[in-house]
DNA sequence: AGGATTTGACCCAC
DNA sequence: GTGGGTCAAATCCT
């Protein structure tokens, strides 16, 4: 999406991204007509946390004050001025200017345990990615690997991406993502579904979800804080979940609905983390990986098939007016773990 | 055999 | 000239 480009527009990017996010789900719920009712529950509610994070936003809620320079790990770049972080190491400002301009346009970063997807690879993402070159980076210690959509020839997916071993956690991946997808193909968890309902749905879910990738880019000046050389920040769409073994991954699919749970820090009330704190810091990160979980939840709930959410009542969801919180009635679940801004200094 | 990956060469922005 | 990004032939894999 048409991200603000340049660092000084933070809030007006994060405006601009939840916006459109806005808009997909207003689409959402057009298409959901026929759906089960979750679905439909939970894209308006993602709809109103959004209309929400927006308020909070334009009302000047939107700076952390502080941040630990921790955040050198995922390259976290200065607050300063220039986005274009690329590889990890330096503290030094990065300039905006890196080669081949052309892709700076919707590019999102975010940091990927390999939990699930090998141990030479992050976890999948839902997409069907061709590698296409590899490459010694300078001061990096691990190579930096490019794929593009496996479609880009087909359906002339431009969608590329670059994924480097972090440095510090050769657990994580940095991965950087250029353009969007505009191929059509279907997803691991749509394949797997028994009758095909829902495919609207499914896709646009997969477009929000993909929306809602954490973006670094620009918001570097506003957010970075939140990032920092230790956060965890796995994520794996769900749109493969069906076909991923449940097991500690961090975004594993709960194969039934008992084992639906969402686990994952409000940004959009004083962090537990920070204890006494009790003022609100809006982290951008944090909300997009918020709705993320969410909608990533909300695509999990729509590859079901239909017998086992009705049976199961699906009343997993529970979203608080002031905590974008997620519950689920099992303790003993599979844990959707976000845990990257856990810590976020507010 | 066809598709995916590897890898050295090339292109291009600085 | 340097270094990141891409190309494309060679190789590997299924």
């Amino acid at each position: 999406m048409e991200a603000v480009e340049g660092n000084g527009g933070g809030s007006g990017l994060v405006v601009t991204e939840l916006s459109h996010i806005k808009e997909l789900v207003k689409q959402l719920d057009v298409h959901l007509g026929g759906s089960p009712g979750l679905c439909k529950h939970l894209a308006q509610q993602i709809f109103a946390v959004t209309e929400k994070s927006i308020g909070i936003i334009r009302s000047g809620h939107f700076n952390c004050p502080k941040r630990s320079a921790a955040g050198a790990g995922l390259d976290s770049p200065p607050l300063s001025a220039t986005p274009s972080p690329v590889s990890g190491v330096s503290n030094t400002p990065f300039k905006p200017n890196k080669k081949r301009k052309t892709s700076e346009k919707g590019r999102h970063q975010i940091r990927v345990s390999s939990a699930g997807g090998g141990a030479d690879a992050p976890a999948d993402d839902g997409h069907s990615w061709r590698k296409y070159g590899q490459k010694d980076i300078l001061g990096a210690h691990h190579p930096r690997a490019y794929y593009r959509c496996t479609y880009q020839k087909t359906q002339g997916c431009a969608a590329t991406k670059q994924v480097q071993r972090a440095d510090e956690d050769p657990a994580l991946f940095d991965v950087i993502y250029h353009g969007e997808h505009t191929c059509l193909h279907k997803t691991a968890a749509a394949m797997v579904q028994p009758d095909g309902q829902n495919q609207d749905a499914q896709s646009l879910l997969q477009n929000l979800s993909s929306s809602l990738t954490v973006k670094t880019e620009g918001l570097i000046a506003a957010g970075t804080q939140g990032w920092s050389t230790t956060t965890p920040f796995s994520f794996s769409s769900p749109a493969v979940s069906g076909m991923t073994p449940p097991e500690h991954h961090p975004f594993s699919a709960p194969s039934t609905p008992e084992n639906c749970f969402v686990s994952m820090p409000t940004s959009l009330e004083p962090s537990p983390a920070t204890s006494g704190s009790n003022h609100m810091c809006f982290n951008p990160f944090q909300a997009q990986s918020e709705l993320q979980t969410m909608v990533s939840a909300l695509v999990e709930a729509t590859s079901m098939p239909p017998a086992d959410t009705e049976e199961a009542g699906f009343a997993y969801w529970s979203f608080d007016d002031s905590a974008l919180d997620v519950n689920s009635f099992d303790e003993d679940v599979t844990n959707f773990d976000i845990s990257a801004f856990l810590a976020s200094d507010v």
